[in-house]
DNA sequence: ACCGGAGAAAAAATCGATTTATTTTATCGT
DNA sequence: ACGATAAAATAAATCGATTTTTTCTCCGGT
């Protein structure tokens, strides 16, 4: 195997250009919930932030518009992206018709190298602890990581790249939305039978099975999820 | 009445920042063709041709790659978007299958006013000439226009902002193709008539046959596109 | 007290020039 | 002649400063 060498020159400027790196950190600290939604993002501040010039910075956030987690408004600069309990209940809501399709023509068109992955995915994401600690709950982000892939990995032989880009859209969003609820775990729920059931469901090529089940899982989750956020984005 | 009040002001530099003027335009050329795909968009280049610095002009292409019109390479630039016969494809499919969900919603949620919509639009949409002149076919921007809202207004109700967008962007890419492969109308059809029986069959909110009949008027553009596409697309 | 407008402050947008990276061309050794 | 390598040319990326636009603040008139 080919080993990783990792250079200080590696980690911290792999040679990707400026904006290609603010545009990783401001993604992440919004997808994080480090910058709150609504934040005006000013482009002196962030400069001096991250000690560049102007350009790479408004770059980046031009970037992240698509992405929705920016939104620019012309002559009056950039903001992260508002939040609301409706946008999440249509951000699930979304979710759930293009996963619903996606799974559909996975399980239709789908090949043994597609079980095989959906598979071997399942298998690392269950010998992964959610938590870092057994007592409170500290997000483990292997498992984050994991799990979207996981997810991805079920829709991944759906035939259109269009299509999963679209899911993963809406997958990170969904991912903000739930660092945004604050950090804890799901009370009275077995994430992992969940998936397990899926997959099953899957292997079986069974889609109405297989997807009632996806679906449902994003629905227990957001139904835990909407509650907390009309609360606290009540002022989205 | 409000009157409408057009000085040269309003016209040509509608207090849009340049960044969106050029984004606009940019966006526009590469929708009707005249900047054809893979074509490197260097900035000093634009630069100079739209008699502006470098930074609207990065910001423009930075922005024009949410509607995947523009691609970008992390330290050697941006450039149109490429084509070919196999993405042309996956794009139609990908959007029979979100329009297939939207109109399904929208038949399930619609109400009066959407249909009104629907109706207005579609009959704007049969006054006006596909085509400019009678005897050779001339694109004629209205008729578009009016298209494009024709089925737009289709989807409307659907309750989802996020799968409008969705469809809009998808929507748009097809129109490039259609103009990336000629000008011409379509043999043996007559479009009207397939827009007719989408709307009796929305109005009888029968979802089924509503979604057939929308999936075969893209299926049978789309046919006809597909195979002008595989010869002159071939080197994308 | 309240509205509107002038002026000041802040921030966005843009520019022109410099730096950095990539691509092309020329050169050298085999 | 071929492939590699270094130098030159081109283009991307970035910077720091300037211009424009928006936003805030203060003031006078009602």
């Amino acid at each position: 195997m080919d080993q990783k060498i990792e250079t200080s020159e590696t980690v911290d400027s792999p040679s990707l250009s400026l904006t290609s790196r603010i545009y990783q950190r401001i993604r992440s600290d919004i997808i994080v919930g480090a910058l709150e939604p609504g934040l005006k993002l000013k482009i002196e501040e962030l400069r001096q932030n991250y000690g560049t010039g102007a350009s790479p910075v408004r770059e980046a956030l031009s970037l992240l518009t698509s992405d929705r987690l920016v939104e620019r408004f012309d002559q009056r600069g950039f903001r992260v992206a508002h939040v609301s309990a409706e946008a999440f209940n249509e951000l699930l809501k979304t979710r759930c018709w293009l996963e619903d399709r996606a799974l559909r023509e996975s399980i239709a068109h789908g090949g043994k190298e597609w079980e095989e992955g959906v598979v071997l995915a399942h298998y690392r994401l269950s010998r992964t602890p959610r938590s870092k600690t057994a007592k409170t709950f500290v997000a483990n982000a292997d498992w984050e990581d994991l799990h979207r892939q996981f997810h991805m990995a079920l829709i991944s032989a759906c035939g259109s790249a269009t299509l999963i880009r679209f899911c993963e859209q809406l997958y990170d969003e969904n991912i903000r939305y739930r660092n945004l609820a604050g950090p804890s775990a799901y009370p009275k729920r077995d994430v992992n039978v969940e998936h397990e059931d899926i997959v099953a469901a899957v292997l079986d090529r069974d889609a109405d099975l297989a997807v009632a089940r996806l679906t449902a899982h994003y629905e227990q989750t957001g139904a835990f999820l909407a509650e907390r956020i009309g609360s606290s984005a009540a002022a989205g």
